[in-house]
RNA sequence: GGAGAGGUGGCCGAGUGGUUAAAGGCAGCAGACUGUAAAUCUGCCCGCGCAAGCGUACGCUGGUUCGAAUCCAGCCCUCUCCA
């Protein structure tokens, strides 16, 4: 491994942030004498980010914390065309009221990691709508499109693999690569910008952003890709059968999400609190050592301390406590999911209310198996119908799901 | 525009008139074992209903038939080759 001068090359490095670098000595070397301004786009088909986008986001923080200045791009005008990139087929297109209401929310998370404001190292945040949707068709092809061979173009991953496996590629998609590099020499221009992040599968996209700004403008850009993050046994992380982590409490409560990093696989520890921390190498070291079952210390500290980066530290700890009581006391904490049953409620029902199961049959399904248990007896009958008494109920579904139920 | 292939449950993929809510695999959930881990084994896996039962479902719309994912017609979409 290259030795690296600069704090920021250093830390991404010792980190696990680093996949691919363009051209790391050069880029070590300008990070070690400048402020360097650099930026991660994102997109905004859904209405939240999600633990995948996480790695980008604290990429970006450690970026800030190392003296330099994150760029977040949202995609506004991106998202109207859609990444063809790691996707089986097209996505459904959005509404350009959608992407703004969904931009509208996302924004939030990144005060959360980042610090924005004026000054040198102050983050800032631009959207791509403000330039991609003015162009001039004729005006954009004769600039940048001829910089762009299809024959190159076809040998990218992104559309390679739909062309491999016989899926549509529409020529809106096409396009994508084009304005995502377009993105990079506008924001080479506008604020300076001289690196772009990404998830590996973005490295084809950084890569032409590189290069139109060299034949344009003659500049020298840069390119950081991430790793893609999987957990040890190969998943893709983040995503559960419920669904996507989100960040927006809204969508995944902070209780929710501290169990999401508390059930990390004893492999991925390590890898995470380097990742999703801010601990130091040397913390991160010796939860790293933990063995057996000691190993759940370092994934609560991991849970608490992602949790606090996200939702706060008092928010944290509450999860904390509540998993505590819940898991270790065999009680139940306050923090818990809570369903009103109102006059009473069957249990297959609240089941479902709670979203701890998806129909009212799968319900019964559990209580059948005997995975159903309330205040820690085990239910038999699928058609009990559930009523609150002074005190709040336990209801539990297998080991992890629990909720309190109230009047 | 022409010729051929194809569109099946979250995904992959069998099924070419009836016992098919549709084989098998993956993913997922639960149980056992554990440490709220992994691996392994077992069970479950369209929905509504306490239940009897009902409703949806094999690209779409019609038709044939006692009966259709399966046959016929038209349409839509995808892929390959040709123009």
């Amino acid at each position: 491994m290259t030795e690296f001068r600069s704090t920021l090359m250093r830390v991404l490095e010792e980190r696990g942030y680093i996949h691919q670098v363009t051209d790391p000595e050069a880029f070590d070397a300008l990070a070690s004498r400048e402020v360097v301004s650099a930026y991660v786009g994102f997109d905004a088909t859904a209405p939240s980010l999600h633990v995948g986008n996480l790695v980008s986001i604290m990429l970006l923080r450690r970026l800030q914390q190392t003296g330099h200045r994150p760029i977040v791009l949202m995609g506004g005008g991106t998202t109207k065309v859609g990444d063809p990139s790691g996707k089986d087929e097209s996505r459904q297109l959005l509404t350009s009221d959608q992407i703004d209401e969904n931009i509208a929310n996302i924004r939030r998370v990144f005060s959360r990691f980042l610090t924005f404001g004026d000054g040198p190292t102050d983050a800032i945040m631009v959207n791509n709508a403000d330039w991609l949707d003015r162009l001039e068709y004729i005006q954009f092809l004769r600039e940048v499109g001829r910089h762009f061979t299809i024959n190159r173009m076809l040998t990218f991953d992104s559309v390679r693999l739909r062309l491999d496996r016989e899926q549509p590629l529409t020529f809106l998609e096409f396009n994508y690569m084009i304005l995502q590099a377009y993105d990079f020499l506008e924001l080479s221009r506008r604020a300076d910008c001289k690196a772009q992040f990404g998830g590996s599968d973005q490295w084809g996209n950084i890569v032409n952003g590189i290069e139109l700004a060299r034949r344009i403008d003659g500049t020298e850009l840069f390119g950081v890709t991430t790793p893609l993050i999987t957990t040890a046994d190969g998943a893709k992380m983040g995503k559960t059968a419920r669904g996507a982590v989100w960040l927006d409490e809204k969508l995944l409560s902070p209780y929710d999400y501290w169990q999401f990093w508390r059930n990390t696989q004893d492999l991925d520890v390590g890898k995470f609190l380097k990742l999703f921390t801010d601990l130091s190498l040397e913390d991160v070291g010796k939860l790293e050592r933990l063995t057996g079952a000691e190993i759940n210390d370092a994934k609560i500290v991991l849970a608490t301390e992602a949790t606090a980066m996200l939702h706060g530290r008092e928010a944290a700890m509450m999860a904390e406590k509540t998993a505590r009581e819940t898991f270790v006391g065999g009680g139940a904490g306050q923090d818990l999911p809570t369903l009103s049953l109102g006059d009473g409620m069957s249990i297959a029902h609240a089941l479902t209310a709670l979203g701890f199961t998806p129909s009212n049959k799968e319900a019964k399904r559990k209580i059948a198996e005997g995975a159903v248990r309330l205040d820690d007896v085990t239910v038999n009958d699928p058609a009990l119908t559930l009523k609150a008494g002074d005190g709040p109920l336990k209801l539990s579904l297998g080991k992890k799901r629990h909720a309190l139920l109230v009047r």
